[in-house]
RNA sequence: CGGGGCGUGGCGCAGUCUGGCAGCGCACCUGGUUUGGGACCAGGAAGUCGCAGGUUCGAAUCCUGUCGCCCCGACCA
C-alpha cells in the first residue's frame, strides 16, 4: 500500500476535548473521528488495527471450541421485560423512540449485551444434554446509553464486543461450568497476551446481575476509571469493588471514657463533626443505614472507611441493597440524616472488622443535633455480626497479610458463571440424563474490542506517538521513502515494499513528495514498530537505514540485507511482545 | 441527574468585558526554490461566529430560550 493512495489524516496539534493519551493519539493519527458524544468512526487505519484485534480474538475463541454465530442488535423488548432487566438497567438499555404507544420502535431496544437472546436461542434448540456443553459467540456492536460517555474510545455508547455464552447441564465435572469458564479464562490470558498487553486477572464482583464467580482482566492505566487493588507480592489481585483486606492488628479492648451526650448543632458529617470535637475521622463510628431486602439494615465502619456495598451485600446476604431514604433513618433514629448512631438502634447491624477494635469512640446520638463520644463496645452496644464490609484504603494488607498498592486500570474484558440466572427466568430447559428438564447451567465472556486498542495505546506510547504492539499494528512496516524525485531510491523502495508483502507482511510505501522529518514525524506519531528509509545519502555508500521505533535502534543494511532482516525483527516481536507466556 | 467549562473555516485559538470591515497559526490550492528530523517566498480558496427569538441605525459581542461537546461527581450487565 503506497500513502498517497491510502487515507492518513494525521495533525500536529490535538484536539482542545482530548485529555487522555490514547485519546490524543487516535485523534493525532488519523485512526478515529468521533461522530457524537460516545460514538467514532474508525478511519482506514484505525480500522486494519481494530480488524486485527478482531483476528486474534476470533482465532482464540474458535481454537477454544466456540462457534461463531451473529444475533441483532436490536430486540424485542418482551425479553427484556421477562428478565427483569428493563427496570435493572434503566437508562442504559437504549430504547428506539418516535413512535407511538405501541408500535413496534417503542418495543425495540438496542442491545447492550445478549444473553436473553443467546437464552431464547438455547431455549429454542437445545434439548438435550448431549448437545452440552456449548459456547456461542459472536463480533458484534453493542448500544449502552452511558450515562457520561469519556476518554476517548474507552468509554462509548456504541462499541465493539466479543461475547461468548455457554451453557451446560452442571457445575462440575467434565463439560460443567467450572471447565468452560477455565477454558475462557485461559483463551482470554491467550488473547490480551498475544496482543502484547500487560494484563492482570483480578477477582471481579459480579455485580448485581448475579452469578457466583467473576473475573476481570485488567490494564493498568491512569486513563482507567476502575482501581487494580495487588498483593505486594503479587499473589493477590482484586478489583477494587471486591478486594478483600487482612483484620487490623491490634485486640479489643474496652475504653474508660464516659459515655457523653454533646451537642453538634447542625454538624452531620464526619469531618464537621471530628472537626467540631477536635478529634480525628477514625474516632468516630460511621453508622450508615440501608434498605436491604426491603429491611433496614445498618452498617458501621470506622470514619476515615467507606462502606463497600458490594461486599456488603455479600456478608449480609442479601439480593437488593441501596441507601436507606432520609424517611426511613428518621423512622429508625428518631433523629434527622446525619447523627445516627449504634447506642440503642433495634435493627440487623453489621460492623466492619476495623470497628471492633475501636474503643472510645463517637457516634451520633440518634437524636437531632447531638452526637455521644466514649462509646465502648460491648458496655454500650453490642456487635452481633462483624464483617469486612468496607473498601480497602492504602495501608491495608490482603487476606496473607502482604501490603495492598493501588492501580488505577481499564477493564478490556470479564468472565462470569451466570449460573440459572437467565436460564430460568426465560424457562430455557433441557432434559439431563435422567428425562429431567434442567434449566441451563450459564456462563457468559465478554471483551471490549475498541478498549483492547485504546489500552494498548495507552500502554504504549511516548512523546513522539503510538509505539503499537506488532500483532496489532495497522502497518508492521513503514517504508520512508525520501528524494521521491531519485529513480533508483523510488524503484528500490518499490521493490522492498513489494517482496515485504510477498512474504505477507503489512508494509507501507511513504511515497509521498515530502520532506524527511515530516516523514519521519508522521511514522513515528502512527507508531510503525518498523521503519525503513530509503534515501540517495544512504544509497550513496550502499545503505539502507532500518530503525525500530520502540527501542529507537538503528541499523545500516546493504539493500539485499532488508528485507529478510524485516521478515526476522517481525516474527521476534511476535513472540517475544506476548505477555502471557 | 448535580457542579464547572466551551461552541468563531478541517485543526488549534484571538476577538465578546466596553456593539461598528471576522482575524491569527497549522492544514489546503497555484507557481517557484528546497529535501536525512515537522522548509521558504509569492499568490489564493475556504467561516449561516451552534441554533432560534429579542434589543439596536448596526450584534460573534447585549438579553431570553434552546441544542451540542468536554471535564468533575453520581451511575456503570
Amino acid at each position: 500500500m503506497k500513502w498517497t493512495e491510502f487515507f492518513i489524516p494525521t495533525s500536529k496539534e490535538s484536539p482542545a476535548d482530548a485529555v487522555v493519551p490514547s485519546h490524543k493519539l487516535m485523534i493525532r493519527a488519523g485512526l478515529v473521528r468521533q461522530v457524537c458524544a460516545g460514538a467514532y468512526s474508525y478511519l482506514p487505519l484505525g480500522y486494519r488495527a481494530l480488524r486485527k484485534v478482531e483476528a486474534i480474538v476470533r482465532e482464540e475463541m474458535n481454537k477454544a471450541g466456540a462457534i461463531e454465530l451473529n444475533m441483532p442488535a436490536m430486540h424485542p423488548i418482551e425479553l427484556w421485560e421477562q428478565t427483569g432487566r428493563v427496570e435493572a438497567m434503566g437508562d442504559v438499555l437504549v430504547r428506539l423512540g418516535g413512535g407511538t404507544g405501541d408500535d413496534w420502535r417503542s418495543r425495540t431496544v438496542l442491545g447492550p449485551t445478549h444473553e436473553e437472546i443467546i437464552t431464547e436461542h438455547a431455549k429454542a434448540y437445545i434439548n438435550s444434554y448431549k448437545q452440552l456443553p456449548i459456547n456461542l459467540y459472536q463480533i458484534q456492536t453493542k448500544f449502552r446509553g452511558e450515562a457520561r460517555p469519556k476518554s476517548g474510545v474507552l468509554r462509548t455508547r456504541e462499541f465493539l464486543m466479543k461475547d461468548a455464552y455457554s451453557f451446560h447441564v452442571a457445575k462440575e465435572g467434565p463439560g460443567g461450568l467450572d471447565e468452560g469458564y477455565e477454558k475462557m479464562y485461559n483463551a482470554y490470558r491467550t488473547i490480551f497476551g498475544r496482543c502484547g498487553l500487560p494484563f492482570v486477572p483480578v477477582e471481579a464482583d459480579s455485580g448485581p446481575i448475579g452469578g457466583d464467580a467473576s473475573h476481570e482482566f485488567m490494564v493498568p492505566t491512569d486513563a482507567g476509571e476502575d482501581y487494580l487493588v495487588e498483593s505486594q507480592d503479587k499473589t493477590y489481585a482484586a478489583n477494587l469493588e471486591r478486594a478483600e483486606v487482612a483484620p487490623l492488628e491490634g485486640s479489643a479492648s474496652t475504653g474508660t471514657a464516659e459515655l457523653t451526650e454533646v451537642p453538634t448543632p447542625g454538624l452531620a458529617t464526619i469531618d464537621d463533626v471530628s472537626e467540631f470535637l477536635n478529634c480525628k475521622p477514625r474516632q468516630m463510628i460511621k453508622t450508615i443505614i440501608f434498605k436491604a431486602d426491603e429491611e433496614p439494615l445498618v452498617a458501621l465502619v470506622r470514619g476515615d472507611h467507606e462502606v463497600n456495598e458490594s461486599k456488603l451485600r455479600r456478608a449480609a446476604g442479601v439480593s437488593s441493597l441501596e441507601q436507606a431514604t432520609p424517611d426511613l433513618i428518621e423512622k429508625l433514629t428518631g433523629a434527622n440524616v446525619g447523627f445516627a448512631g449504634p447506642v440503642g438502634l433495634e435493627c440487623r447491624i453489621i460492623a466492619d472488622q476495623a470497628v471492633t477494635l475501636m474503643q472510645d469512640a463517637i457516634t451520633g446520638a440518634n437524636k437531632t443535633d447531638h452526637h455521644i463520644t466514649g462509646v465502648n463496645i460491648g458496655r454500650d452496644f453490642e456487635i452481633k455480626e462483624s464483617a469486612d464490609i468496607r473498601t480497602a484504603v492504602e495501608g491495608d494488607k490482603a487476606p496473607n497479610g502482604s501490603p495492598l498498592t493501588f492501580k488505577k486500570c481499564i477493564e478490556i474484558g470479564h468472565v462470569f458463571k451466570l449460573g440459572t440466572k437467565y436460564s430460568a427466568a426465560l424457562d430455557a430447559t433441557c432434559l439431563d440424563s435422567k428425562g429431567k428438564p434442567k434449566p441451563f447451567i450459564m456462563g457468559c465472556y465478554g471483551i471490549g474490542l475498541n478498549r483492547i486498542m485504546a489500552a494498548a495505546i495507552e500502554a504504549f506510547h511516548d512523546d513522539k506517538g503510538i509505539t503499537w504492539p506488532m500483532v496489532i499494528a495497522p502497518f508492521q512496516v513503514v517504508i520512508c521513502a525520501l528524494d521521491t524525485r531519485e529513480e533508483e531510491v523510488n524503484t528500490l523502495s518499490q521493490k522492498i515494499h513489494d517482496e515485504l508483502e510477498a512474504l505477507g507482511i503489512d508494509v507501507l510505501l511513504d511515497d509521498r513528495d515530502a520532506r524527511p522529518g515530516f516523514k519521519f514525524k508522521d511514522a513515528e506519531l502512527v507508531g510503525f514498530p518498523l521503519r525503513i528509509t530509503v534515501g540517495k545519502k544512504g544509497l550513496a555508500d550502499g545503505t539502507i537505514d532500518l530503525q525500530i521505533r520502540r527501542s529507537g535502534e538503528s541499523e545500516k543494511l546493504p539493500p539485499e540485507a532488508v528485507v529478510p532482516r524485516v521478515k526476522d525483527l517481525v516474527e521476534e516481536a511476535i513472540n517475544s511482545e506476548r505477555t502471557d507466556l
